[in-house]
DNA sequence: GCCGAAGTTAGTCATACGATCAAGATGTTT
DNA sequence: AAACATCTTGATCGTATGACTAACTTCGGC
C-alpha cells in the first residue's frame, strides 16, 4: 500500500474516470468502478474529491485542455489550408491513438445532449474556438471572410467527428489509418475549390 | 382509457422506446419511462412484451428498417454520382427531421460499442449494405470498382454522422438546413474529382 | 349475463448508488 | 519517541430504482 499523495490520486482518478467513462457511458461512471480502475478505495475517491461532480469537473477540464493541446501542436504555422488539414489529421490520429479518450469525448457529447449540459457542451466550443483562432492566424497574411473560416472549421469538425464515430463503432485500426488518409483527401479537395474562386477577393 | 389492441399497443411502445432512448440514452431508457411516454401502464409493457430485451428487440428492427426506407426513398435511380449525393441528403434531411430517430441512432451505436453488442451494430450495417446495393446499382450501366463504392460509402457514412453529431449537439434547425448544403458541397466536390480520373477506365 | 381479452393497482425482490465514518497505518517534524 | 498531518481501508447507511408479477377490475362480443 504505496502512500501517494493526493494531488496524484486526482490526476489517476481523473485518468480512470475517461477509461470508466469510455466503457460504460457517463451515466454508467460509477464512484465505485472509477475507484476500482484507479486502484484505489473507494473512500479515497472521496478523501481527493468532495463529490462525484467535484472529479467530473476535473475530467471535463482535462477534455478540454487536451482537445487544446492536439490542436496546437498540430498547427502548422503554415497556409490556410494547410493548417486546416494538419488539424483534421491531427485531430483524427489522437482519436486512433487515444481511443479511451475518444469514446469519453463522445459519451460526454451525448451526454450534454441529453442533459442540456452546458459544462459539457462547453469542452467542444473551446475546441471549436481553438480550430478558428489557429485559422484565422494562419490566414493573418491573406485575410480570408470570418464565415468561411466559420466552415472550414464545420467541415473539420464534421469530418472528424464522422471519423471518429466510425473508428470507434468497428474499432478497426487498419481500416481507420486508411479512413484518415480518404477523409483528408475528401477534405482537401474541397477546401481546394472553397479557396480558389476568391484568391485575391474583397 | 380507451382500449386499444395489442398490436397497435406495441407500435406505441417501440415509438415510445425511441423518444425516451433520445432523451434518456438507452440505459436511461426504462420500462417505467418508456409506459408513461406511451400513456400505458407499467404492467401493459409486460402484457405486450415479455421482457424489456423483446421490446428493443423490436426498437431496432424498426431503427434498420427506417434506415432501409430514408435510403430507398432518396435513391434517384439516376448516375452514381447523383445517386450517391441524394442519399447523403436523404439522410441528413430525415436527421433534421426526426431528431428524436437521430437521437435515438446516435445512443444505440454509442451503447453498442460499449456493450459490443453485435445487434446494435448490426442496424448499421444493415444500412451501410443498403447504400452500397443502391450505388452499385447506379453504377450498373458504367460500373466501377467495388473498393470504389465502399470508398463512396464511407464518405456519406462519415459526412451523415458527422453532420448528425453536429446538429444534435446544438439543435440549431437553421444551422443544420445550411449545413446539409455545405456537406453536400463537400461530397459533391470530393465525389467529382474522385470518379473523373477513370472515365472509362479498365 | 357471461366469458375471455384488455387494462389496472399495488406491490415484491433485488441490486446498485453516492456518501460517510471510525479506525488504523504511514511518514514527517520536533 | 512523541505528536501530528497525511493517507488508506472496510463497513455501513439510507435511498432509489430497476425488472417483473399476482390479483383485481372493466369492457365488448355473443
Amino acid at each position: 500500500m504505496a502512500r501517494i499523495p493526493a494531488a496524484q490520486r486526482r490526476n489517476d482518478f481523473i485518468h480512470a474516470a475517461v477509461e470508466v467513462i469510455a466503457a460504460h457511458g457517463i451515466d454508467g461512471a460509477t464512484t465505485r468502478k472509477i475507484a476500482e480502475q484507479a486502484n484505489a478505495n473507494l473512500a479515497m475517491l472521496h478523501y481527493c474529491y468532495d463529490s462525484k461532480e467535484a472529479l467530473f469537473s476535473d475530467v471535463f477540464a482535462y477534455a478540454a485542455t487536451t482537445y487544446s493541446d492536439v490542436i496546437r501542436k498540430s498547427d502548422a504555422h503554415s497556409t490556410l489550408a494547410e493548417t486546416a488539414r494538419e488539424i483534421l489529421r491531427g485531430v483524427m490520429q489522437y482519436y486512433v491513438d487515444s481511443p479511451s479518450f475518444a469514446a469519453a469525448s463522445f459519451e460526454l457529447i451525448s451526454w450534454a445532449r441529453r442533459q442540456h449540459e452546458d459544462r459539457g457542451i462547453a469542452v467542444f466550443d473551446e475546441a471549436v474556438a481553438s480550430v478558428r483562432r489557429a485559422l484565422t492566424d494562419a490566414s493573418a497574411s491573406n485575410p480570408v471572410q470570418p464565415e468561411t473560416i466559420d466552415e472550414i472549421a464545420y467541415v473539420i469538425g464534421t469530418l472528424s467527428d464522422g471519423f471518429g464515430v466510425n473508428w470507434l463503432t468497428y474499432g478497426d485500426r487498419a481500416a481507420a489509418e486508411a479512413q484518415i488518409d480518404v477523409t483528408t483527401t475528401v477534405f482537401d479537395t474541397w477546401l481546394a475549390t472553397r479557396l480558389a474562386p476568391l484568391p485575391a477577393a474583397s
